[in-house]
DNA sequence: GATATGATTCGATATTTGTCAAATCGGATT
DNA sequence: AATCCGATTTGACAAATATCGAATCATATC
């Protein structure tokens, strides 16, 4: 549940008058495709549609029996906020019209180009969170291209990149960096 | 946040990538329809949708501000558990595989008419739960129609219509009556 | 291994939803 | 009261979704 689209569909798969029966149903007792298509008379094929839906979104699981494939609902992600579904991951990053944040990006930043690197920590964690917004989550990055990136806001990307990594921004594993949700 | 149609839409208003963002931007401060239009490089006629549909959901409220119409994040749903929202006014009502229940339905429906009302009060109820569930939800009827309802199952309407009052499953308020979730 | 049976996938269609530009609205400013 | 300005509504179109029948699949059963 970690990037926008895959929450999206989460919250999809709950927004069909249909699904929601289904998971009522599915809370009972287990159920096939069949048992369900009949009770809520539509065709298997779009109960199994339905179906499929839900088992993707992680609030179903199903297991054969027999001839039956029979769907168990999932307590985990119920049990959940929906707060806590919608802003997982979200960066506790400060507000992008904050007045000191953004004198600070124009003091430092010159034509999208880091001209010198902060001293104060206060702000060089404000230069540092504008260059991580460049990395994707859910990838992997060599370090040639983790260099590259932060080379196009400043030479020296040794010290950023260890400067990312320290702040927990970036993370490190067998070689490879990936950006880490805050 | 009672029938079916409402709960899907309530999800439907989470599915929605932009709608997310748009949470997550009104989560920092109160923000108007253009600020998010240029945030989102969206036009501000589908922000404006978009801004309707979670008012709508009741996770936005709207303020005037001067020449803006700022939203602002509303925490009570967000704050809930998810299985909350679905199930909440789900009828505890047995499981319909249930086969003491089936036994019940069958000894006391001829063709689809009730034969006796059950002395018992636990087959009473069950074959009363089967008659509440010819009416609708959210909807007010007369009591001649109610009567008339009733009359399908069994001549005696006016004892079974009580027993549907007493057990809190019907309603009745002004002389109109409407159908309770439990 | 042939067959029966429930599940899923495919293909087609109808409905719903997302998007934007343009027109309209409604409160503020002058 | 005339004008200004952001918000909303309208109308049109594109994209996504729901639905079903038919074809296909997977696996129990014989």
């Amino acid at each position: 549940m970690s990037n926008l689209e895959t929450k999206a569909d989460f919250f999809k798969a709950l927004s069909h008058p249909s699904r929601l029966l289904i998971l009522g149903l599915c809370k009972q007792k287990p159920r096939h495709t069949e048992e369900i298509a009949e009770i809520l008379k539509l065709s298997k094929a779009t109960v199994s549609h339905h179906l499929s839906l839900l088992a993707t979104a992680g609030l179903l699981e199903s297991e054969r029996d027999q001839y039956y494939q029979n769907y168990k609902l999932q307590h985990e992600l119920l049990e959940r906020k929906i707060e806590e579904i919608i802003f997982e991951g979200v960066k506790g990053f400060a507000d992008a019209t904050d007045p000191f944040r953004a004198k600070v990006l124009r003091d430092f930043f010159k034509h999208g180009r880091l001209s010198q690197i902060p001293a104060q920590r206060k702000k060089r964690e404000i230069v540092l969170e504008k260059i991580v917004q460049s990395f994707e989550y859910d990838r992997a990055y060599p370090e040639s291209e983790v260099n590259q990136i932060i080379l196009e806001f400043h030479d020296d990307f040794a010290t950023l990149r260890r400067e990312l990594i320290g702040l927990g921004w970036l993370h490190r594993e067998n070689g490879m960096y990936s950006r880490v949700k805050v």
